[in-house]
DNA sequence: CCTATGCATTGATGTAAATCAAGAAATGAC
DNA sequence: GTCATTTCTTGATTTACATCAATGCATAGG
């Protein structure tokens, strides 16, 4: 398990690689996201503080997701090999299918309002340091709409 | 391990129970889904022959899911803290994890076309075993709305 | 310091899908 | 079998959000 310094913007992961690794975050932040076939980026994660950011794709196939830093950070780099082999860490993998479980039903049931006051329950200390086009590609809608949300959401306090 | 035969419309588990259980399908097919504040149902899993279904919710927490028979089922249940116990299976675990990572881009990125094209290439045998106002729930869109989508792609061959 | 580049906001317009409504078809109960 | 209930389809209308476009603000680089 390497540690590493990674410096603002740096690019750890491009979709289409096919030894996709494990990142450990010990400060700064991450980010994981994929992009359509429309030019469109989509954020699936965002890996703060102890998260563990990783594509979850079948083992020697080509992953879905590009990784890179949003902050400068340091981080600890494994192979699934690795991980795999000194036994992974069931707890944070059953809290990973959690935030997962939580994300899918947000994504079929919330509308814009709902989805952003969902995101500031689950990531609630990155809101001021992620630029708001993120977060607004992390809830599926335009960065426009989420402006037009916060704005009335501003206005009721 | 309990080996319990239910029939087609038996409520397994409730949201809100606390003890929530895995089940395994050996036949049949089982669904979880969750109801939300205006009374509106959202199916978050199906669960053919050898699926896990289960709340990935916190131990010792209400769940959140629903979890019926929708044709009368073979299935295993245990706790799962059994599971826990006995190692549970991690290439199972890895496997939901990509199903819910493609489930997780789908939504943010697909409109209702490209999401029941999605739905065939997940669960490819039992688009005519389950009603199509549960594939809409399942979707995330309206019954109307797949029955709309269904029209001209069945237009197309 | 000034200018370029990217980000956020605001307004006008477009559009996919939701909602509402009614009828047809399928399913199940007796 | 008939009747009742649920599901599916189709059409008309509405709505939330996307898209397009313009402007104001930062931040960064020379």
């Amino acid at each position: 398990m390497k540690k590493i310094n990674v410096k603002k913007g740096t690019l750890l992961q491009q979709k289409g690689e096919i030894s996709s690794k494990i990142y450990l975050v010990e400060s700064g932040l991450l980010r994981s996201y994929t992009i359509d076939k429309k030019g469109k980026e989509h954020i699936y994660m965002f890996g703060p503080e102890n998260w563990l950011v990783a594509d979850n794709c079948e083992p020697n196939t080509p992953c879905q997701l590009f990784i890179d830093a949003i902050e400068d950070s340091i981080i600890y780099v494994a192979t699934k090999e690795e991980l795999l082999k000194e036994g992974p860490d069931l707890n944070a993998l059953l809290k990973r299918l959690e935030t997962m479980q939580n994300r899918i039903i947000m994504l079929m049931s919330s509308n814009a309002k709902e989805r952003y006051e969902h995101f500031v329950k689950t990531y609630p200390n990155i809101t001021q340091r992620v630029p708001l086009k993120m977060v607004a590609s992390y809830l599926g809608i335009t960065p426009e709409a989420l402006s037009r949300v916060r704005q009335v959401l501003s206005q009721k306090t």
